[in-house]
DNA sequence: ATCTAAGCTTTCACTAACCGAAAGTTAGTT
DNA sequence: AACTAACTTTCGGTTAGTGAAAGCTTAGAT
């Protein structure tokens, strides 16, 4: 018995060659993000069920390797050397690196914001950012997460899963966060987008996320024709319609998108 | 014997509450930065001088929990994952959030590329970096780091360290890095330059990290006068010489330090 | 085609070091 | 001053981490 069928409510897929205590701590790690930057040694305790004195152990060697910050009232937050970790993640991608020119020519000659982003559970992970001057934009940088089910780029990675995929990644989602007007609100719902998005090739978010903000995405291939990576328009809603997006701005990402690819394959 | 002393030549300060298997970990994830980006098993074996199974398992382990990716060749990157750490730290920065928009203020009045940077080590880290059009600058980005020798930020801050500190951090460094015309090539010169500007209140860098590259920092304090930070402007020395970044260019840069430096005592 | 070796994976037995209960400390509250 | 909550430290039992050594796999050399 090798796994594969061993799963029926207990969470134990677990590799034999896990070392606990180092998972341990990296759980910890990863209790921080874009919206939970601090917590107490209580806070860690209490989400991740880890008895007090081996998360004060954790911490303590956390922060002695740089990776946490404490301040003298106990509080902790990611060290700022772990800035160098996700420099050299962005360094070592190439994804990254061949998308940088494509993305930026993008960028000037439509004058919009353009993002590229892969797909990390169910999470938008931006990988790259070029603003442009709107007044209203969503709160994003390299290295932010949003929720996939609720941005273009997100719902064009998703609609390339396989249904079991799919379902491992969002199968309990509760489709009840406090997202934009047009957002989806149920997983039939979900499900309809997701075929139209794999019919068209592209997908489009009208105010989904957040009142405002439009967006329209198509793929990125790698060599093999995998999907690697979507990117991404976003604009205001005041100076685009959905109408606007479908038309020259969805041919000029697409053109980049087929940019990037080809560059890709070349490797 | 409570440490303190005991540093004859073994290197063991340890508090005792650090978790080795967990410290083995985060010692690999440290190996990668801006020039490593990728390892193969055998590397970090020979970097750190952990036995292969060992590294292997912890290996297995940051690769699991996303914090390493490994190509089908065996070849190991962190995970763009940690990019979502780095942006927790920098959002859960006061220094950064407080800095931003003076900063911004500085780059379009003046022009200049301005950066944000703090002492890690004997390296500088770049926490803030807005560019402006210029050829020729530093590839430098949120998250990267130079030796503080050879950068203005790196000086000024050094010159603010106890003699104590200052041994401890730069005192075995060689001085043979390939840097620019005009480095410091010996403890000697540097505890001059560091006198100079301890006096001067400010740090200039003319062409020595980079042939072409200059640049002039001072310090951002918090609260209780210690020093956090520093800022500089970057100039290509086609367009500027030290006279002009000794004059106006340095009086736009302590106005934005005294306004940070305001701002964070405010907090 | 066969050999060689380097790099990686797996096994195994030992014991170091990880673990959490419980006790101790500190700081803030009623 | 008693009380509480958050954090720190101690301590012994036992787990689970460790590295030697033995397999495996791949790629390059002969």
């Amino acid at each position: 018995m090798t796994a594969t069928t061993a799963s029926t409510a207990d969470e134990k897929p677990a590799n034999q060659y896990r070392i606990e205590s180092l998972a341990k701590g990296l759980q910890v790690l990863r209790l921080f993000d874009e919206t939970t930057t601090s917590l107490k040694l209580r806070d860690i305790c209490d989400l991740t069920g880890i008895p007090m004195p081996t998360a004060f152990r954790i911490v303590s060697t956390l922060e002695e390797d740089g990776f946490l910050d404490r301040s003298p009232e106990g509080v902790l937050q990611p060290g700022l050397s772990v800035l160098t970790l996700g420099s050299a993640a962005l360094r070592g991608s190439s994804l990254v690196g061949v998308s940088e020119r494509p993305l930026r020519h993008l960028a000037e000659t439509t004058g919009e914001t353009v993002n590229l982003g892969v797909l990390l559970g169910d999470q938008v992970l931006y990988l790259a950012r070029l603003k442009n001057a709107d007044l209203v934009t969503a709160n994003v940088q390299v290295g932010s997460t949003l929720p996939a089910i609720y941005t273009s780029m997100g719902k064009l990675l998703l609609a390339n899963l396989s249904p079991e995929q799919l379902d491992a990644t969002i199968g309990t989602h509760s489709f009840t966060g406090d997202a934009g007007p047009n957002a989806v609100s149920s997983r039939a719902e979900l499900d309809a987008r997701l075929a139209d998005i794999r019919k068209q090739g592209y997908a489009i978010q009208d105010q989904e996320l957040a009142m405002g903000l439009r967006s329209v995405s198509v793929p990125v291939f790698g060599s093999g024709q995998v999907l690697v990576a979507a990117i991404n328009i976003a604009v205001s809603s005041s100076r685009h319609t959905v109408e606007t997006l479908r038309g020259p701005l969805l041919e000029a990402l697409q053109a980049t998108a087929a940019d990037i690819s080809a560059r890709l394959r070349a490797l």
